[in-house]
DNA sequence: TATATTATATGGAACGTTCCAAAAACACGC
DNA sequence: GCGTGTTTTTGGAACGTTCCATATAATATA
């Protein structure tokens, strides 16, 4: 291959007794092709080992099957979570995702992008770093790329955007832990530079206050979306509230630094302190005790996405929301 | 984009007032083109909003800057960090990483290659599924495909590998809780269908019989490489052996895990049992009690994949050993 | 059987770049 | 000003595919 000439549609074609057109259409799946030449040419292509050339392909049709999914932080385990179930979706309807990973760096994902650009890219789905501007994607949409916002809204983007339903996410879980008689309840985690934090705190502060009790501004505590940041937080809050009943935490990942730390100081999740994440991490139902919180279906969002893939219409801001479920485990 | 014809050489070429091969000349950054032509190219470069085209590129020149890493399973967070590693160090030689997913199976690694194929690939490197053979794997080779293993050897394979130091690492760790005092010693986690886990136990081995205290059969226990495996592990432990003393873990996040099922027991980490990982992943650091662990600088792995695919002898294998660190913390 | 219709098969051009061989421009010494 | 050597520029061909318009084969219709 280093050396050597490739093999060709027309050393298939040659092979099968058939011409170089013929092959094509049979590897793109054309109908319009007799069952007799599909074999001979299926067969071609075995016995030549050949191997289709997409770059080639995609400069003469125009099209490609890539899609360029941009992770925001690959060190989150949701992150990963996510990036399974859109992956598995995106190659059941025959796009072939590729991940790369912005760390949450805007000029990191400006970088991606400019290279991505240079492919032919049937689709960028991107996770936006904070501090991504609506000018920004606007010009890339005005350009013609075609973009997927996932998790986060950017307000003014030109985008379709698919996002879980954060406010009723957090609502649920806050009226579970109310429901259990709990009322010194505190949000943990999340940073307003991100349009889910908002989301999430106001499904919490919403709930609250319909029950009659507001939570006070010191028990919402903002932090590192990471197991440490939960450490912080709960830190925090015990400093603030040592009676503390509940943590409604941002993400589940918060949840389990909140866990770690409330247990360094003597409390039980669950019993002294009820806890509930969000995200529904595969850990989180393994755990001990397991963990209550908000679970999202990343097949769903693959589904939504893939959706939006198939009819695109570039410049339309589109919201697709996906509903959330709360599962009550043994933490509060 | 989408209809209109897009901008190419012969575009840039006429704004600038030269020949299309003078504009791909300064495309390729060569030296033999004079300053005046090359400001006029790339003034008109922007103009033109021109942007390259690598599907043409690749097809003409028969070489890409992609680089695919095949991650043996995103959600664990030490492939996450390795990768992180890897993209910034491949980044850095002007090559252009993708991410993609096997989940640790593989039929899902085979199916990604064969599709990559289709792409005009630099490099595969790739983390390589349980149950990868040497013959895949040279066939692969054998086929020209430049493919470098990490993390993982499997024998027979005609590929350059890059893998730590698994060996000396536990060693170092068991050394180091040894020299503590401690005797009833246990190693968790870790499959043996994999060769790292039969270098990090032999590592354990070796060391304790070394001292004259080789380990019973029961007290190497394997499990998933998951902080539940870790916690089976562990609980598997204590029903064998109620007074252990420590245990060293295949990998940090097994360690996490057997960390939280001691707590269960009312077993303090570093103080009842003593505690050793194998990564040293971000959160080991900054947990507690904090993880004393051995340190694999993802840098250094990426460093020495860099070199590699700068002058790949394909066909001839060849094995890279990065050294690694014992970094004592509070919990062993 | 002849003709209309439909189903298949085909060769040439095109996609946007790089390679190559050759031409043009420039520099130098006499 | 002219030959010589060097640097810079250039047009045509090539990479491997798909598109398109046309040709051929197969089938149906009368």
């Amino acid at each position: 291959m280093i050396n050597s000439k490739s093999v060709t549609v027309f050393d298939v074609a040659r092979v099968a007794g058939v011409s170089k057109s013929t092959v094509s259409l049979v590897l793109t799946g054309s109908s319009k092709v007799s069952e007799k030449s599909r074999e001979k040419v299926q067969k071609a292509i075995i016995d030549t080992g050949y191997i289709y050339n997409r770059d080639a392909a995609s400069l003469r049709s125009r099209k490609s099957n890539l899609v360029a999914i941009i992770i925001n932080d690959l060190s989150n385990p949701y992150s990963a979570q996510l990036a399974e179930g859109l992956e598995r979706q995106i190659r059941q309807i025959g796009l072939f995702p590729i991940l790369v990973n912005s760390g949450e760096n805007v000029d990191t994902q400006d970088q991606l992008v400019q290279r991505l650009k240079e492919y032919k890219i049937a689709a960028f789905i991107m996770c936006p770093a904070p501090g991504t501007t609506a000018e920004w994607t606007n010009k890339l949409v005005q350009q013609g790329f075609p973009i997927i916002h996932i998790m986060r809204e950017i307000e003014g983007a030109n985008v379709a955007t698919v996002l879980p339903d954060n406010i009723a996410g957090t609502s649920l879980a806050t009226q579970h832990i109310l429901d259990k008689g709990h009322r010194k309840i505190a949000f943990l985690g999340g940073n307003e530079r991100i349009s889910d934090y908002h989301q999430r705190l106001a499904g919490f502060v919403n709930t609250m206050t319909a029950h009659g009790t507001p939570p006070p501004q010191e028990l919402c505590i903002q932090s590192e979306t990471t197991r440490n940041g939960g450490r912080q937080a709960m830190a925090e809050v015990l400093a603030v509230e040592p009676d503390i009943e509940a943590v409604v935490c941002f993400s589940d990942v918060v949840a389990y630094g909140a866990i770690e730390h409330m247990r360094f100081h003597g409390k039980k999740p669950g019993k002294d302190i009820a806890v509930t994440g969000f995200d529904d991490l595969k850990d989180s139902r393994l755990m001990s005790p397991s963990l209550s919180t908000v679970h999202i279906d990343a097949n769903k969002i693959g589904i939504a996405v893939c959706d939006l893939l198939s009819n695109l219409k570039n410049g339309l801001p589109t919201k697709t929301v996906i509903d959330v479920t709360f599962i009550a485990r043994e933490s509060g």
